[in-house]
DNA sequence: CTGAAAGCGCTTACAG
DNA sequence: CTGAAAGCGCTTACAG
C-alpha cells in the first residue's frame, strides 16, 4: 500500500520505465541513474506490486503441491508430507517461487481446479483410473507428477525406484532366512507404487524359490491406524509368518504398535521392514529397518522439474530417484 | 489464458461491467441476463484473472504461515508444524484464502519482509529480544502472533494456556508421589512458552512443599535429537530423578528412545509426560502421557483471528485456548 | 540512455 | 437494470 513506482520516477525525476528497467536489471540504464534510483528504492522500502507484474508478465511466481486429502479438508497424517513439502519449499527458493499447499480430493476433484492462475502443479500419487489426470491435463498448466504411473510421454513424472525398493526389501528378509515373509500395501486395484513396490517383493520371492502366497499379502492400508490394525490381522497368523514389509513407516509405527500390545516381539517374533526412511524412524523400538527414498530431495527434484518446464528448458521428462535399504534392528536372522 | 471477462462479455452481447457484477453477486443484474452469462463462463470454464482482480481490490487472498527454521532452508522436523499447517490450511479454505509457507530465521529475518503483497501473516513463536517484531510491525500487514508473548496491547495473540499446562503435567507427577521430577526444555531466556510451562512446573511443585531444584532443569532442547541427548544427562542422575516433564512430543520420543538404550524402563524407572499431543503420540511405546493442545484447532483458529483482522471486524485480540492433560502409560504410581 | 504510451484483465463509481 | 470509462501498478515495444 502506498508507495509505487511512480512516486520512485517523481522523486528521482525519471520515468518509470527507467524505474522498472533498474528494478528488473535489464541494463539499459547509465549506472549514474540507476544508482540514484536504487538508492530511492531503498531509502522508502519500496518493492513493486506483485498483483501489477503478474498481470503484466502473465504469471504468478505461484506453485500448487497438491496432496490427497484423507477426508474433507484434512491432510493425512504423514511426516511423509511435511518432509516433501520441506524439499519443495527449499526448491521453489531457488527459483524464487511460493508454494501453496492444496488437497486433492478424489471426489471431489481437486480444489486446486478454481487455481488456474497457478503456473505450475505438483501433483502425488495420481493414477489413471478416475480420469482425474484428464481434467488436470486439461488445465492447460505445468505439471509434474509424483508417485504417478500415467501412460503418457509428454508429462513429466517423477518416481523412485519402487519395483527396486520392494525388491531389496524382500531381498534382504529372505537371505535373513525367512520364507513366510506378508505385506501390507494400499490399494492395488490402481497402478500405484504398492503395486510397483509389490512386483519387487514378487520378484525377490521367485528368486529364492518361495512360492507367492496371496494370503500374505494385507491390502488394509498404510496409515498410521491402518498398519495398528495389520498387527491383530497378522496376529492370526503368527504361526507361519516371520517377517513383514509394511509399505510406509508410518504404518510400521501403527504395526510395531499394535505387535507390542499383543506380545509379538520384534525382531524376535516378527521382523519388520518399513519403507519411506522418515527423519524419526531411526527413533522408533526397535529402529526400523527400512526403504530411504530421499523425500527432501524428491521434493526439490520435483520443483526443478516444474520449473524448467515452465521456462521452456528442455529437461528429462522423465526422472527416476533411488532407493536404498536401511537396515536397523527391526529385522533379524532366523 | 486465453479467455478474459471481455470474451464472455462479447459473447453474452453486454458490457464487462455487467458480467464482472454476475461474478461478484453484487444483485445488480436481472436474473435473466445473469443465467445467461452463466451459462456461458460455465461453458468456457471460465474463471477470472487473479493478478487482475488482486491489482483491483488491492489484496492477494494470500496469507503467510511463518515458522522458525532450524537451519537455513530447512523446516523444522516436528509434526507439529505438519498438524498446524493442516488446521491454517483448512481455516483458510473457509474463507477462501490460500497459505504460504515461509521460514524465518532469526539471524537473517525473514524472507517474508520480501512478501509485501500477502494479506496477513501468522507467524509463531516470536519473542521480544531479537527486535524481529519490530520489523515485522514495520511491515504493516495484518498479524497474528502465535506461542508469542510480546507485550502489545494492540497485537492479535493467540496463545495456549502454558502456564497452565506446566502445571497440570507435573502436577499429576507429584500426585503419583514423585518429588524429583526433572523438566527438559528448550531456550528459557526468551519469553517463550516454555518459560510459562516452567512456571507451571514450579507452581505444582511449591503446591506439593517440593523444593525447586535449578539442577533438575535441562535446558537442552525439545528436538528430537535433543530429547535423545537429554536421556543421557537423565542417566546420570536416576539414582534421584524418578519422572521427567519434556516440553515437546517429539522430544519425548527422542527421550524415551534414548532411555531404552540406557536400559531405562519407562514407566517402571523413570515417569515421561511429553507437551503437545501429536497425533501419532498414542502409538508410542509406552503410549505417552502428554499435555494436549488442540494443534489443529490452533491453526485454524489463529486464521479466523487474522481474517477477523484483515476485514476489520471486531473480536478478541488475546485469544488463549485449553489444554488438557492425556493420561496414558508413560506414567506410573510410585 | 530515456520517456510517452499502450495494455495486461479486472472492478467500481457514475450516468442513464 | 446496463454500459462507458477510468484506474489499479506494473512492463515493454517503440521512438528519439
Amino acid at each position: 500500500m502506498g508507495i509505487t513506482i511512480k512516486d520512485i520516477a517523481n522523486e528521482a525525476n525519471v520515468s518509470t520505465a527507467t524505474v522498472s528497467n533498474v528494478i528488473n536489471n535489464t541494463g539499459r540504464v547509465s549506472s549514474d541513474t540507476a544508482q540514484k534510483i536504487k538508492s530511492i528504492i531503498k531509502k522508502h522500502d519500496y518493492s513493486p506490486n506483485v498483483s501489477a507484474r503478474n498481470l503484466k508478465n502473465k504469471n504468478s511466481n505461484l506453485i500448487g503441491l497438491v496432496v490427497p486429502y484423507l477426508q474433507k479438508g484434512e491432510l493425512e497424517d504423514n511426516p511423509f508430507f511435511w518432509e516433501l513439502f520441506n524439499g519443495v519449499e527449499n526448491g521453489a527458493k531457488d527459483k524464487n517461487l511460493d508454494v501453496i499447499l492444496t488437497g486433492m480430493d478424489s471426489e471431489q476433484g481437486f480444489e486446486v481446479f478454481n487455481k488456474q492462475y497457478l503456473d505450475g502443479l505438483i501433483v502425488i500419487g495420481l493414477n489413471q483410473k478416475n480420469g482425474l489426470y484428464e481434467q488436470l491435463k486439461n488445465l492447460n498448466v505445468p505439471i509434474v507428477l509424483m508417485d504417478s504411473f500415467i501412460e503418457d510421454e509428454d508429462v513429466y513424472q517423477l518416481n523412485n525406484e519402487d519395483e527396486k525398493g520392494g525388491y531389496i526389501a524382500t531381498r534382504y528378509l529372505t537371505n535373513l532366512g525367512h520364507k513366510n515373509i506378508a505385506i501390507v500395501t494400499g490399494p492395488l486395484d490402481q497402478n500405484g507404487v504398492d503395486k510397483k513396490r509389490l512386483y519387487g517383493y514378487k520378484k525377490a520371492l521367485k528368486e529364492s524359490n518361495i512360492d507367492f502366497n496371496k494370503e500374505y499379502v494385507y491390502e488394509i492400508g498404510v496409515s498410521l491406524a491402518e498398519g495398528y490394525k495389520a498387527s491383530q490381522k497378522l496376529f492370526a497368523k503368527m504361526n507361519e509368518i516371520t517377517a513383514v514389509f509394511i509399505l510406509s513407516d508410518i504404518g510400521a509405527m501403527g504395526l510395531i504398535k499394535g505387535c507390542n500390545e499383543l506380545g509379538i516381539k520384534i525382531p524376535d517374533d516378527l521382523s519388520v521392514v518399513g519403507y519411506d526412511d522418515l527423519y524419526y524412524s531411526d527413533y522408533l523400538i526397535p529402529s526400523l529397518t527400512t526403504v530411504n527414498q530421499n523425500i527432501y530431495l524428491k521434493g526439490k527434484t520435483a520443483v526443478h522439474m516444474l520449473f524448467d518446464q515452465i521456462n521452456n528448458k528442455s529437461s528429462n521428462k522423465k526422472v527416476t530417484l533411488p532407493v536404498e535399504l536401511k537396515i536397523r534392528n527391526s529385522t533379524r536372522n532366523i
